[in-house]
DNA sequence: CCTTTATGACTGACCAGTCAGTCATAACAT
DNA sequence: ATGTTATGACTGACTGGTCAGTCATAAAGG
């Protein structure tokens, strides 16, 4: 086998073992996962397992440090190249969260953090490093434009791009807890969270 | 022993046994927590925790559905006799869970929830059932005058009073993972939170 | 005494992590 | 080409420690 080919193999394998390990840690949660499971699922030995990771818990970091840029990425471009009423582009920045955290696993990585990282302080503060207060950054520009346009009152928004976010994170705990037997309408919270932040419809008042 | 003594002597090894037990599953989550340690810290041996539960799902789920009537109760009231404009009873509200919540260990038992509930359904139901489907009940009423009131537009908080939890839940899930290197004000962002459904600042436009 | 309540040593299941051994493939030799 | 040796990814039975739950015994209460 070429060095190429070698390389790859060692890669797929190295993302099997991440899905399957997300599909243990997501149902289980990190204590009451077992390694024999995420193996099974994997299609490898137990000892395979160490050969690509330390322990458990260095298992457990890479996966939910792995998955963070990418829609990070997303969100900053277009909210740079923004154009049109500060409104729809909220809109847009909803739907591609919905899209692309709650509608895939990632919800189960965020969701995951929010459990578990109470008790790996090192994966708090990667989180809130790399993923949230890059993401409160952007909304906070979100709202300055906004703000700068005349499409909404106060600096509150500005100041706490929190209030952006807070929604969707209830969608997301919502949806994990509550969603088998009393389903949130996603899409219709968050269009009313815009009617919320935009009394007068997205126009200057 | 009176049987009145016993009974109450019963009640309170009950309760530190609780309360011991909050200790622990809390920072260790449900897996992970030792009933060893359940029983040192309740300073009884550990044969006395199957006196008063049968297992430790059982005393994990009395201990999470124990807490809930008070705090609702109070709402409740505040909201019922309410009188004066409805971003004063809001402000009201939000010191209420700040204070009967965040700032008890009643936060903790919220968070083992989120984490433990999509583990345990029967507990993610009866949460919804006592707490949340109520809590929200109440929280739609205050929409519902607001909007009479002339304070608010549109139906979107009525609809989705959800909008009203969202920044709470969000300052208790931020105050688990984040406090410890980037606190949160909470206080201030409350604030923010009014100023941005009562854009006219609580009076009719 | 006799009942009720409490104790803590014990048991058995469970599971993270190990390591001696296997085998497919690569590298080299002829 | 063909045979030979080297490599290291992979395996899975095994070990040692852990912990929920039990129960024979002891204390406390009346």
């Amino acid at each position: 086998m070429p060095r190429r080919a070698a390389a790859e193999s060692q890669r797929d394998r190295r993302a099997e073992i991440l899905a399957a390990a997300l599909d243990v840690f997501a149902e289980q949660g990190f204590a009451a996962a077992r390694l024999d499971d995420v193996a099974a699922k994997a299609g490898v030995a137990k000892g395979t397992l160490y050969l690509h990771f330390a322990s458990k818990q260095d298992l457990f970091e890479k996966l939910v440090s792995g998955e963070a840029a990418p829609v990070l990425g997303q969100l900053e471009g277009l909210v740079r190249h923004a154009h049109g009423p500060t409104i729809e582009l909220v809109a847009a920045l909803q739907a591609i969260f919905v899209r692309e955290v709650l509608g895939t696993r990632r919800k189960d990585i965020v969701r995951l953090v929010i459990s578990e990282g109470p008790r790996f302080p090192a994966i708090a503060q990667f989180w809130h490093r790399e993923v949230v207060s890059k993401g409160l950054a952007v909304l906070s520009a979100l709202a300055r434009r906004a703000a700068a346009r005349g499409e909404i009152e106060g600096d509150a928004l500005v100041r706490f791009p929190h209030l952006f976010m807070a929604p969707l994170l209830m969608a997301m705990i919502w949806d994990g807890l509550f969603s088998p037997f009393a389903p949130l309408d996603v899409p219709a919270l968050l269009q009313a969270h815009r009617q919320v932040l935009f009394p007068s419809g997205g126009t200057k008042p």
